[in-house]
DNA sequence: TGGTTAATTAACCAAGAGGTTAAATATAAG
DNA sequence: CTTATATTTAACCTCTTGGTTAATTAACCA
């Protein structure tokens, strides 16, 4: 699992990640500030991995000031993984059409022939 | 890691996975139909294997016909998967438009105040 | 019945993920 | 120089993942 895309869909994949990344989407914010609606489940240095795994798949940039670590959300990768899925959602959509389209056939074909 | 949209995701984080799901956008398979492409790389137990967090995850049916298991593709979670992210890259985009802005004003404001 | 093809299950293993606690580091502030 | 705050690293543990080979089930065919 060394590729980019499995890296981003891996990251995503966890819900501690997954708000980790809605908390940033409305600001930057300090390693303790995402901490904090987790420290009742899980301790800081837990928090500090799921914050690793979100850089390594380059979900989230990482400053520093002073000794706080200002995080940033970058939306590149999760925009990558968009374009693969909707590449395939075409087709997917299309094979519902497909159905559709072969159930109507099915059910105007049902008198044998046009009507009229 | 019980929740849909993290099985989804995590199922998606494996490029054989999706490399099956790529094949069955195109149309419906069974198992050593989807199984053909890696049996260079890894057994058929295996294939099964990754086809079954595929089921788990909802993205795949599979049907019986025979001694066959034809594989069909659902796309459902995908769009779940796809509206959890777009939600976010609105956000994100906001985030850059918010960047794009500081920076504008930053350089207009260099000559402190406005050119005529 | 016996054989063949398709697919799954069982039993096992190595590596990785996700968590812990305790210790270390970085920076600021007295 | 010491202390306080923010964060990371180290060492460890358990469960899951992704793979294996060997055996099993299911359905057809002769």
């Amino acid at each position: 699992m060394t590729d980019p895309l499995s890296r981003t869909f891996a990251a995503l994949a966890d819900p501690t990640r997954r708000a980790m990344l809605a908390r940033l989407s409305e600001g930057e914010a300090n390693v303790s500030d995402l901490a904090g609606p987790f420290l009742k489940d899980m301790s800081l240095p837990a928090v500090t991995k799921h914050l690793k795994v979100l850089e390594k798949a380059g979900l989230v940039r990482k400053g520093r000031q002073a000794q706080w670590r200002p995080c940033q959300l970058n939306g590149e990768p999760l925009r990558e993984a968009v374009d693969w899925m909707e590449q395939y959602r075409i087709a997917w959509e299309e094979q519902l059409d497909r159905l559709g389209a072969y159930l109507k056939t099915k059910t105007e074909g049902a008198g044998h022939g046009r009507r009229k």
